[in-house]
RNA sequence: CGGGAUGUAGCGCAGCCCGGUUAGCGCGCUCGGUUCGGGACCGAGAAGUCGGAGGUUCAAAUCCUCUCAUCCCGACCA
């Protein structure tokens, strides 16, 4: 194999998407498994990526008027079981609390003792236990809305775990509203989804879909449930993130009662709504290529390498001093909201080395500064977006100016690249035989990236779903706000449909 | 939870079928030196209860049973 054609992450997305995806995650130190089994350790890299989303996020629930506040962990098991949907969802996934304490097993061991006389569970939503709370703050619809948000863990028992797009306990954020009337909570609902796609598009670079979710795919207990459906790179679909309108379902669970202008005591209408870690997935799957991670500056933990290249100790003094210069020059800068971060990155390897860990992790800008940048008075700089042989030396005066408009390129490369793929790999399909066809890989034993979007007519039966689902494995992701009336016949059974909805294999 | 695969040093693997000195290799790591502008080189060194438990045997990484974990496929799901 020639050096050009080297790879930094092996096997290839194209060679092995699955597995590729595992590797970029270690070769960007993002994350790890922990011996707890479906549970992940996310490493500082990684986890600087969920702070930045989380700043981001929470800038966005303020300004739409939320306010954060914190709900236990545990919910007893009789909350649970008020909502039966609910149950129905969530009831195989839950870990139990059942006692309280641990004794000496008179073996050097301990045993579980203390038997709780109500079980909890850990929370793997928290629309009860927060409902229980709601009840005791809603009296009138003078307390209406009630727009609170909280960041937290939850408990999923998967079965079957993959780093950050499902692990057995994840980050999120979940957002419950209460409000006077339908009308209100449909708004918020719709809002906060709103709020969603534009983070994806804004700082994380991923053009979604916004749509409605089909019953069969709907959360448990929610009358309406919307996502944002992003495309990753293997061309199947990632549902990015979720509101419902739970209509007065859980009002009537947890008993969140108002009295109304009419003086007459009338259940409340709620939302909830979330984004998970699952996002850190996201940005993986629709950005990363061969090279390892690729990160938006916006959203980047660290957005400039600098990697420093001198011969010995007086090289090193002069060009060590360089450096802080070109750092100084970027401490407390910001581009638009975003402050911009330095790595030096002075480790005893060649410059090659640094320079490929640096690719690894995603970092938008790396900047090589050497004794003939500095007798030049500039900086070699590469970008993350360019093939990785590529630089250009810039003047110190023109550094910053570079940067912040490189930044700001870089960021609209990525969007505009995952958009163009998104473009290119949504179909209108009327025939179904080339609807099979395009969801049906060439080599089925080893399946290549193959498929996409799928945008077909669909009676709305759930057998028809049922037998695309059987069938290929593919569902309807949702059904797109944006898609326009238009006559047509369902792809399965041909009776007369108005709309097209979003049709793809998914995570 | 069903089907399949894999667990040997931090990572990637060989050895296992056919049991037999002291369990190897590449990368990484440590120390010393030369290097550093695209994945450096030389020398020295550290690191393994062969996933775990039990069994068969004079002898187990190797054979048998159980178990745990991970990955892939399915069902379920953010």
């Amino acid at each position: 194999m020639s050096k050009q054609k080297r790879t930094a992450i092996v096997p290839t997305r194209e060679q092995d998407y699955a597995e590729w995806y595992q590797q970029v995650i270690r070769a960007a130190d993002l994350a790890e498994n922990s011996d707890v089994r479906g549970c992940m350790v996310i490493k500082p890299w990684g986890y600087a990526i969920w702070e930045n989303i989380q700043r981001v996020l929470d800038d966005m629930f303020r300004e739409t008027g939320h306010k954060n506040a914190y709900f236990p962990l545990f919910i007893p098991k009789s909350y649970f079981e008020k909502e039966a949907e609910h149950v129905d969802g969530f009831a195989k996934e839950c870990a139990v609390v059942t006692h309280s304490r641990l004794e000496d097993d008179g073996d050097g061991g301990l045993m579980v003792a203390g038997a709780l006389t109500e079980p909890l569970i850990v929370r793997p939503t928290s629309e009860t236990i927060i409902g229980a709370s709601f009840a005791k703050w809603v009296n009138s619809y003078r307390d209406l809305p009630l727009l609170i948000n909280q960041w937290a863990n939850v408990v999923r028992w998967e079965m079957r775990t993959r780093l950050f797009l499902r692990t057995a306990e994840f980050l999120w954020q979940e957002g419950h509203t209460v409000h006077e009337t339908p009308e209100d909570a449909m708004i918020e609902t719709k809002k906060m989804l709103e709020v969603y796609a534009t983070f994806a598009k804004e700082y994380l670079a991923i053009p979604v879909i916004q749509g409605e979710k089909t019953e069969g795919e709907k959360f448990p207990g929610a009358v309406d449930t919307f996502s944002i459906e992003a495309m990753m790179q293997d061309k199947k679909a990632l549902q990015a993130g979720t509101s419902h309108f739970l209509g007065q379902n859980f009002a009537k669970a947890s008993e969140i009662k108002f009295q109304n202008r009419d003086g007459e005591l009338e259940y409340a209408w709620t939302t909830s709504w979330g984004v998970s870690t699952r996002l850190i997935g996201a940005l993986i799957m629709a950005h990363s290529d061969d090279n390892g991670l690729v990160v938006p500056p916006k959203i980047a933990p660290a957005h400039i390498a600098i990697i420093p290249i001198y011969r010995d100790d007086e090289e090193r003094t002069a060009v060590l001093e360089y450096c802080a210069k070109v750092e100084e020059l970027f401490h407390r800068q910001y581009f638009e909201d975003i402050r911009v971060y330095t790595e030096l990155d002075d480790r005893d390897l060649t410059g090659g080395e640094r320079n490929w860990h640096w690719i690894k992790k995603g970092i938008p800008i790396r900047m090589e500064i050497g004794p003939r940048d500095i007798s030049a008075d500039s900086v070699m700089v590469a970008r993350r977006d360019f093939d990785p042989k590529m630089k250009q030396s810039i003047p110190f005066d023109e550094l910053k100016d570079y940067i912040m408009r490189s930044l700001r390129d870089i960021q609209d490369a990525y969007y505009f690249r995952a958009l163009d793929f998104l473009t290119d790999n949504t179909k209108n399909i009327d025939d179904k035989e080339e609807f099979y066809a395009f969801f049906t890989p060439e080599n089925e034993k080893q399946p290549e990236i193959h498929g996409g979007f799928a945008l077909s007519h669909w009676c709305g039966a759930e057998e028809c779903e049922e037998i695309i689902k059987e069938d290929l494995k593919v569902t309807v992701r949702c059904i797109p706000f944006d898609s326009e009336e238009e006559d047509g016949s369902c792809i399965v059974c041909n009776k007369p449909s108005n709309r097209r909805v979003v049709f793809a294999k998914s995570y």
